[in-house]
DNA sequence: CTCTCTTCCGAAAGCGCTTTCGGGCGCAAG
DNA sequence: CTTGCGCCCGAAAGCGCTTTCGGAAGAGAG
């Protein structure tokens, strides 16, 4: 539709081994040819051979397109994005190629900006070009609106699950990120730990505060002040900091909402005098490599694992293409990475 | 081939309009319902008219795959990054998506994860789709070996060029980029310049070394000592501003390396009683604004407008699609970001 | 030796679209 | 009233592959 109404062509390259070549290279038909190279069980396995060695001859590479045609499968699935900055989307994509193992698939990329229009444009551009799938990644895990159930695809939401239960979401597990921080803390001996989280605005701001406080509870430990929720920013995390250290400067420990208000509260504590870990541990979440590792001392911090979310909403997609849909939300648990700004009470 | 050997059918799923549809609603033939929907100059504006009005009807989206099977094209695009992180990839490839048009063309996404043998398989599947063109990102600026002369389809790489002048590379100027910063610090009335760099064993970091040096030498102001080399950490930044301060304590000005240098450099900077801009100048490179905005101040920093680096290079694949293909290494000029870690002497 | 089954292979029919090519029609010129 | 010419349109031939279906060849039973 939209190309141009007379276009030159294109310069010649050379050509390349279509399966017709292959067959009579190997003195069979276009059928046979086709049958032995795709495992169907109706050649001898002498003349599946033989095609084969004939196809690795010519470095045959079937075409994919001629290839779906029949089968109206294509082979593609489509990842849609609204993450600008791919901080969540890059490992969920990269988690989606490992799962569906390299060169079965291939993945369109899109990005929609959180744009709903654009969204809705490029899931349009997606299913025009027939994918067999897609995966929405969302850049927050707060639930956002469903594509609809009537595409004519399946769908998987990672990251940010979709409102409609009938679909199916796989996201990390906030809460159980946040007992994971606590219990850390707990394990090097703290007792007395406060919490400076982010936006309140955000789910994982929220979860993760109410899995630390559940882990608290479990030991029946009372919280060290109420949860401070702010921004997602350095400058909260030191705002923050010095708050907490003039109210309550016995505390011993602080679970920050993110590995920037984690920086923030660090720095703080040290301007103040604090050591950090001796005197106070300090843990971030998200585990993004640029923060936790330029900080003094590095820091510990929760690993929310989004490359096996992009693996498992592959797997998933992958199992409702084949005909076995799941729905409901799935979580994937968080890990702990520990470095130098937690450390047992000597 | 990598099929299963008899694998259930998908779900059935609502059916798409097909061209006949169309066609039958219009009460034309396929072939002219083609052209007129294509701009084809072999039909009367009326029945175009109808045939038009028939497809919007049935909400009609054309079959990519059946419609590139006769022309050879495909309408998609391969973006090869080696780059793990999406640091550079995923402004490049939004910039791709720009030049492109939305839905015009789709944008296979493949990390190669730095790995030749990775990169050479999904080369191979990216072919194997007929893809019509790809785009290679580096993840970092130093030549890289070309994909070889005899690919089926046209390659442009950017950001990080080819080793052969014969194919397209597009990249940012880091030469230019140093002059900038240099040119931004004598505008501001700073004279004592010092450079504090990453791994000399990166192009950008040598480069931009040089852009600086060459913006002093035309100034007449000689640098001040040597350019510290080190490595692209906020650890190296704060050692090498404590060697600098210690050597040369009437410096004005520190140009960084990178943004992650620059935010080491100003903390030992303003740990040591020097005020960040009032009496250092500090700036750095890539415009990372998690680096940029958490830091006291915030940094000033030299964006390498990859961007546009990625719409160029679009520009350039399609061009050479189109059969005007283009060679040799061109550069995209930067633009600085002023924040307040560099100011005026008062 | 004939008949029935298997097993393996090939002819042919699509999949949805584009494009070439030839023919019908209407018009102006002869 | 005939030619000739253009303008539109439709029939049909692919593009490269998969799949159905029927037939040929060989094996075993009667």
């Amino acid at each position: 539709m939209a190309q141009p109404p007379d276009r030159p062509s294109p310069p010649a390259r050379p050509p390349v081994a279509k399966l017709s070549d292959v067959a009579r290279l190997a003195g069979v038909s276009l059928a046979t040819a086709s049958k032995a190279l795709n495992g169907r069980s109706q050649v001898r396995a002498e003349t599946r051979a033989r095609v084969i060695e004939a196809a690795e001859r010519l470095a045959f590479h079937p075409n994919p397109l001629a290839r779906g045609l029949p089968a109206g499968r294509t082979g593609t699935v489509g990842l849609l994005t609204g993450d600008l900055e791919g901080r969540f989307s890059i490992p969920i994509l990269m988690g989606a190629e490992d799962a569906f193992g390299v060169g079965r698939v291939a993945v369109f990329l899109c990005d929609a900006r959180g744009d709903a229009l654009r969204e809705q444009h490029h899931v349009q551009a997606l299913l025009g070009r027939r994918v067999d799938g897609l995966i929405v990644v969302g850049s927050r895990t707060d639930p956002r609106p469903s594509l609809g159930p009537d595409l004519p695809v399946p769908v998987v939401y990672a990251y940010a699950p979709s409102l409609d239960p009938a679909d199916l979401s796989i996201v990390p597990d906030s809460v159980g990120a946040g007992r994971l921080a606590v219990a850390h803390l707990l394990a090097c001996g703290r007792s007395r730990v406060a919490h400076v989280s982010g936006d309140p605005g955000y789910a994982a701001a929220r979860e993760r505060a109410d899995g630390a406080a559940a882990a608290l509870a479990d030991a029946g430990l009372p919280p060290v002040g109420e949860v401070l929720f702010g921004s997602w920013s350095e400058g909260w995390g030191r705002a923050a900091a010095g708050m907490l250290l003039d109210r309550h400067p016995a505390l011993d420990a602080i679970v920050c909402g993110s590995d920037q208000i984690a920086r923030g509260v660090v720095e703080t504590a040290r301007e103040r005098g604090r050591r950090v870990p001796e005197d106070v541990a300090v843990l971030g979440f998200d585990n993004w490599e640029i923060l936790t590792q330029g900080s003094r001392p590095p820091l510990t911090s929760v690993d929310l694992n989004l490359e096996q979310v992009g693996r498992t909403a592959a797997q998933a997609l992958f199992a409702a293409i084949e005909g076995q849909p799941r729905s409901g939300v799935e979580t994937v648990p968080s890990r702990l990475v520990i470095r130098e700004s937690t450390a047992p009470l000597s």
